[in-house]
Order: C-alpha cells, then structure tokens, then sequence
DNA sequence: AGATTCGACTTGTTATAACAAGTAAGTCAT
DNA sequence: ATGACTTACTTGTTATAACAAGTCGAATCT
C-alpha cells in the first residue's frame, strides 16, 4: 500500500519541525518553494500544509505564509478549594481581560430550566463573554444565572467575571458541578477564538450551587484547545 | 465581503443537519449531488463536506460515502472516591474491552524519570493498550510503571487494566494528580482510533500516588473526543 | 444456495489553471 | 520622517480533468 504524496511531505515537515529545523513562529516553505522541492502541484503542497494544520502544528495566514505553531497552554486547576479564573492565571503570569459579548434577560430553554431547578414562569440573564489572554482571544463563556442575581448585580457583572462578584457578595459557591468534553469549532467558535474551521476546543460545561445545593449559575467555558488545559487533583 | 461558495453549502447542509433532515448516520447527499444541486465544481463539494467532517458533524468512507455523525459521548467520572473505568462504563452500558499493544520493560526518559522519582539505574514498565468501547476504538492507554510492579504482575498487566491488579494486590492508590488537555490526532492517533487526521482527542495525563505520595504510576489516556467526556464534582 | 464477476457509484489523489485577496518591502513625493 | 503607491510574494477560491481505490447490488456461474 502506497502512501499518498502529500501525506509523505506532511511527515517530512513534521520530522524537520520535531528535530527543530523550524523553531516555533518561524516560517515554514511557500507553496511554491514545496511545488519545487517535492516536484508536485500546488494542490498537492497546499494538502501538505493543510494536513500540519489539521494536527495543529501550523497555521496560515493569507498573505503572509504558514508558521510554525506555538505552544503554549496555560493550566487552569480545577481542584478545591476553588480558585477562579483571574486569579489563578495571574499567577501563572497571564493577563486575562474579556469582552462583554451580551448581558440580558431571556426566558430559559427547558433544559436551563431544569438545570437551574425554575419554577413558573422565571426568567434568567444570559451573558457571553470572549475572554483574552494577554491579548489574544482564548476562550468564550456563556452563562445562564437566576434572574434575581442577574438584576441584583446587572451594573457589576457586565464588566466582571460572575463568580468574584457573586463571592464578593456573601453568595459564595459551595459546589460546582461540570463535565469537560473537547468538540470542533464551527464558524461562530472559529470567528471568536481565531481559530482555523474544526480546531479543537475545550469545553467546561458546570453548574454552581450555592449553600443548600441551590443551583444558581449555569454555562460554558469555551476554550481553545491549543492555549488551555486543565489540572485535578484527586483524593481517594 | 463575501462568503465562499464552499462555506454557503456546508452551513445549508448543517441547518439542515441539525433542522433534523439527516438523521445521525445517515447518507449525505454525495459529491455528484452536490455539484449538480448547487451548480459547482467537485472540488468545491468536496470542500464543503470536508467543513462538515473538520466540525465533527460528518465523516466519510471512501467507496461509500458521507455520513452524519452519531453523536454519543460516554462520560468518565472524575470524583472522589475512584471509580475505576471498567466499572463506571459498565454502570453506563458500556463494554470495555481492550487490545495490548505493548508490555516492555525499558529504560525510562529523564521526564519519566522525574515524574515517579526514581534514582540510580531503576527501569520501568511501559504498557500500550487500546481500549474499545462496545467493539469500536476509543482511546489509547500509554503508561509506565515502576519496574518492581511491573515484573510482578507481568502476567497479569497485558490482560487487565492496572488500577484494579494494584488495588487487588493490596497497593492501593491513594491520590491522582492529572492533567486533562485535548489536541489533533496525529496519524499514529488517527489509525489507532479510526479517526481522520486533527480529529479532536482528550488527554487525560496522570500520576498516580500509593501510600505515603509515592508515584508508582504515570501515564495517559488518549481519547476521542467525540465519544468520550469527563464529568467531576468540585467541594469548597 | 453460495461464490464470483461486473457495472455503477462513491470518495481519494494528483494534475493544470486562473483569478481574488492579503502582506510586505521598496520607491517616490511631500 | 511620513504617507501613498507599486511590485512581488503569499495564501484562498474555484474550475476542469483523469485515474485510483473502495463499496454495493445485480447478474451469472457452479
């Protein structure tokens, strides 16, 4: 069984990428320099570098050239007590900023309704922001919070991350509840985290109680899959 | 500014994916459907479902065609007390099993070496498993094992998970330090999992304690992500 | 009834080609 | 020194084309 061309000039520029040929950030052969290189067509040079993006050790840029990924992923601890956001990658020396994206009121799915355990006819606030990690986009969160909160906080929480406002306010959370899943960006997650169609994201979907297992706070952090990670710690 | 043509046929084929006119693991309409339906070249319904298949909502086979994914993902619990994976899929319905693929011992890297604490000339185990969940590939167990547990048991390691010949045999592990990232499948990943290329994966990297924090086991489980989550609790 | 073959359909690979759109460096005018 | 313009290089989009390799169902043979 043959091996496709574009599959062995793939693997070539892996290999020389791996052995530190190409550092990370640097530029990688044109189209054009691969075409004469290898002796193939454009077409097969462009399936070369597409299938180096694909594994996530390059990126393009019209205009520009293909360069060499670079990696970098801030660890996120997911462990108790809990930490938040900010604060824990401050530490690790990382600027977190984010846009507000969207704060209003809305009437719930049933699945948020059932989540956040509402009665009647109850409304929640939806916010979406796009986090940016020294400068760079690198993660969006949505979240759904109880109406009475949402109104409570509606000057404070547009231009803060809800759980320090929530603790600042003797409402702190004593449990939270999450599933963490990996899924492919399609064109709204790719427009936001600038990201190529298909890059692999991080998703850490939770709900938050406050005391007496009340559910108050549920959404999604959205994050890119090359910039973030997540460490536990688990005790038998 | 405009959007390409490939891009307009693959968001109308996801509306209509996800409107529910293609049901998981039905047969998208093939290339030659494509190109007479919206007037284009192949190389533009080629790329159209090629979108689909990077945004995991799609994959093909040559000879056959395209398909809607199946979308069902199994979860793995993270929580205190350890559950061990055979067990907590088996709770969900779901049939572990695995094939070996390698139980060696050999001389560790200085990164292993540093990871489970070992001094002087000690080796290591390491074992390569793929687990299949109901028959299909779904994940790659690579770990390494201290040298002594790995002679030990060498009968029964390539046969059982490890965790639960540990805990048979009296060692216990008292405390998991991990760290959950996702990345692409590369094409080792891609033919083991039966994935394309850049398919999405989740790492579930880990060291495992026994009595008195020492590490006796390091290693990493290398899941698809479109078939396997993780879910935890988190305390104050 | 089962095995084999064949034809039609399907995706995968590779080629040539033209034009669009973005980037960067050099040149020129102010 | 700065801004505008030009040129060359680069990737992105779309087209036509031929052949390879896999799948499936129908027809034929044993």
């Amino acid at each position: 069984m043959s091996i496709p061309l574009h599959t062995t000039i793939s693997e070539t520029l892996r290999s020389q990428i791996e052995a530190g040929d190409y550092s990370p950030g640097e530029k990688l052969p044109s189209e054009h320099q691969l075409m004469a290189t290898f002796d193939v067509s454009r077409i097969t040079a462009r399936r070369a570098i597409a299938n180096l993006v694909h594994q996530g050790l390059a990126h393009t840029q019209r205009g520009k050239g293909a360069f060499v990924t670079s990696k970098q992923k801030v660890a996120y601890s997911l462990s108790s007590p809990l930490v938040f956001l900010e604060q824990d990658l401050a530490q690790k020396g990382v600027h977190l900023s984010f846009e507000n994206l969207m704060f209003r009121e809305e009437i719930p799915s049933k699945q948020t309704c059932a989540i956040l355990q509402l009665t009647g006819q109850a409304n929640i606030y939806v916010q979406k922001k796009l986090l940016q990690m020294d400068g760079a986009a690198g993660a969006v969160d949505i979240s759904y919070l109880l109406s009475e909160l949402g109104q409570r906080f509606a000057a404070q929480l547009p231009n803060n991350m809800t759980f320090p406002i929530l603790e600042k306010n003797n409402i702190p959370i004593e449990h939270i509840s999450a599933l963490i899943e990996c899924t492919q960006a399609d064109y709204e997650m790719s427009n936001y985290l600038e990201v190529p169609l298909g890059h692999p994201l991080m998703v850490y979907r939770y709900t938050a109680y406050s005391s007496h297992h009340r559910p108050i706070l549920h959404g999604e952090t959205i994050s890119r899959g090359d910039r973030f990670c997540y460490v536990l710690n688990t005790q038998r």
